[in-house]
RNA sequence: GUGGGCGUAGCCGAGCGGUUAAGGCGCCAGGUUGUGGCCCUGGAGAUCGAGGGUUCGAAUCCCUCCGUCCACCCCA
């Protein structure tokens, strides 16, 4: 090795990050929280792979999306296997439902997962190459109630962590039936206003169409606010499970912003899409995202089924709780800080550490280092109490026994230790 | 992928052509005889993001790259 190489200093690749214990208060009441709040609504567990077949993503997220075309992390492993970083949890957890037969499992198979993510963006705030998120999959049901489940479920999960003034914005995209002649209809609209739109517009118009509606160029928004709308165009039955999504919202209290310009950036959604955003203005809002997809099953190769899930970025949750300086759970310092003198108050530190761990009390032992430095250190780490293991505790078989709190100290028999510091 | 701001020890941050590169936080140690939080003293810790150039001389000026932040795009 030269010496240059030898001088590297790594860093975390672009647009990922290293969680640190600073954050880990955050980090695990979320975490927390969705696992309680997913048991509550019977949902169990699921883990896919973070690589797979590459063709689980591109025959499902469709082409001319962002994700497909250019932020999917694509490569080949040493026998030639095309794979892909999981750029989106939702294909992979219909791959496993396929591949494991969930479909003879009582329906609709409720599923919750957290997973990493891997897209090629440019990275900014709230904006990862590499980010976590919770995530819930409801397979088997196209009942509107398991719309209105799924979306209680995030609801309850933001109320749960405390997070306050988010807004849920609601659309129906329609289905197989009704959207080809909607985006016939904007297709025809648009044709004759397409020298007034902008050139991303344009492009939109030939690949995407239904995105023509999110463009936030100014110059744009009149003609979108002329468009036809997907609202007055829904099939029957889109149209019937969308009232009764709303009606079923309505019945839960959960308020809502109908959102004809909400489009999802992925292909496969059918019917209701919808996202939680916070009020304030700002790029990178949307802190939580799903909707219906029931075509998706097939396109994997299982039979026609039904599905709706939501994802929902742990970074952009923490940055929110953060903004709103939202009070989370602390993590509990060291109970009881174990000191020593001499070699053989070592040996003995170590052994009363185990035995209070034994018993359901968690211990840290003291370096090498001054009694007084080891009372720092133990102050520093937040612990409540010091046990002191010195040449007269060694003499006497008692240990001496510190309350960090108001200094009080006392002679305890090792083996009442575990009972003198576990209550206050 | 496009445009812009910024990069000095773990963190904050002064210095802006010639300094042994301030200061604060944090870390480590000591303030006599086995003990914390306050205070005092000392110490460790900086390829001044990287490479190249201009200059007698560069942390300070120029170029390139990398990273980061903001906006766009896209999305969680």
């Amino acid at each position: 090795m030269s010496e240059d190489e030898r001088r590297i200093r790594f860093q975390a690749p672009r647009g990922t990050k290293d969680v640190l214990p600073e954050d880990e208060a955050h980090w695990r009441f979320v975490r927390r929280t969705g696992e309680r709040v997913a048991g509550l609504f019977g949902y169990r567990y699921i883990e896919t792979p973070m690589f797979e077949d590459a063709r689980v993503w591109l025959r499902t997220s469709g082409e001319g999306t962002e994700v497909v075309d250019k932020e999917m992390y694509l490569f080949e492993d040493r026998g030639g296997e095309k794979l892909a970083l999981r750029p989106e949890t939702t294909a992979s957890v219909c791959r496993a439902y396929i591949e494991h037969g969930m479909a003879s499992r009582p329906q609709p198979v409720r599923l919750f997962y957290f997973a990493q993510k891997f897209r090629y963006d440019r990275p900014q705030a709230g904006r990862f190459r590499q980010h976590s998120e919770f995530g819930v999959e409801a397979i088997g049901d196209g009942s509107a109630a398991v719309d209105a489940e799924v979306i209680d479920l995030l609801a309850t999960f933001y109320d749960g962590l405390g997070l306050a003034g988010l807004e849920l914005h609601l659309n129906s995209i329609g289905d197989g039936q009704c959207r080809p002649a909607y985006i016939e209809a904007l297709r025809e609209y648009y044709a004759d206003q397409i020298d007034r739109v902008c050139p991303d517009c344009r492009m939109r118009y030939e690949k995407n169409p239904m995105r023509l509606l999110d463009c936030k160029e100014e110059r744009c928004q009149e003609v979108i606010a002329g468009a036809p709308t997907i609202a007055e165009r829904l099939c029957e039955p889109c149209a019937t499970h969308f009232a009764a999504l709303r009606t079923y919202l309505d019945e839960l209290a959960i308020a809502y912003t109908l959102d004809s310009r909400l489009v999802r950036g992925l292909d496969y959604y059918t019917r209701t899409v919808f996202e939680f955003m916070p009020q304030e203005e700002g790029g990178q809002s949307t802190v939580g995202a799903g909707g219906r997809y029931d075509g998706l099953i097939e396109l994997l190769g299982g039979q026609p089924t039904p599905g709706i899930g939501f994802g929902s970025g742990i970074e952009r949750i923490v940055l929110n709780l953060k903004r709103q300086e939202a009070p989370v759970p602390e993590i509990e310092p060291p109970r009881v800080y174990i000191a020593h003198a001499s070699e053989g108050g070592l040996a003995a530190a170590l052994r009363v550490a185990h035995r209070l761990r034994g018993a359901g009390v968690s211990a840290v032992v003291g370096g090498g280092r001054s009694l007084k430095s080891q009372f720092r250190h133990a102050d520093a780490v937040g612990a409540r109490y010091v046990a002191v293991l010195g040449e007269r505790e060694l003499a006497s078989g008692e240990v001496t026994l510190r309350d960090m709190r108001d200094g009080q100290q006392r002679a305890v028999a090792e083996a009442a230790l575990a009972e003198s510091v576990a209550h206050d």
